[in-house]
DNA sequence: AGCCTGACTCGGA
DNA sequence: CTCCGAGCCAGGC
């Protein structure tokens, strides 16, 4: 067995954020945890960053502070609070989902 | 090979 | 509530 394999951490990021059911939401750490990567909650965003996949709903995961993160390109923060609230997820007038009720309990 | 940056998180001030 | 520093790994130059 090969004690470690970059490129397939990826992959097992991506199937973890595959299972995000649709009107919930995700941690990065969380992603990390469930894709058997503690502590590696960087990479999940790095990952998804790289991600040019529609089958992963990367929208779906937000930071720990129940609030989206800033993208490097302006306008996709905007994109990804209209998915998420087309779904039913609720935002607080600052702009933070209560993770207590929507956050995915893998 | 080395250095810098980045969709994060946590604890402390 | 906000701000700062440290730890983490991958990719580009």
């Amino acid at each position: 067995m090969s004690p470690t394999k970059p490129s397939n951490n990826y992959q097992r990021i991506y199937a973890t954020v595959r299972r995000v059911p649709e009107g919930k939401v995700a941690t990065y750490g969380q992603i990390a945890v469930l894709a058997d990567l503690p502590g590696h909650a960087r990479q999940v965003g790095y990952a998804l960053n790289a991600l040019n996949d529609d089958t992963v709903p990367w929208h779906r995961i937000i930071n720990a502070q129940g609030r989206v993160s800033q993208r490097s390109e302006p306008g996709w923060d905007g994109y990804q609070r209209s998915r998420l609230e087309a779904e039913g997820i609720v935002f607080s007038d600052r702009g933070v989902i209560d993770l207590k009720r929507f956050r995915w309990q893998g």
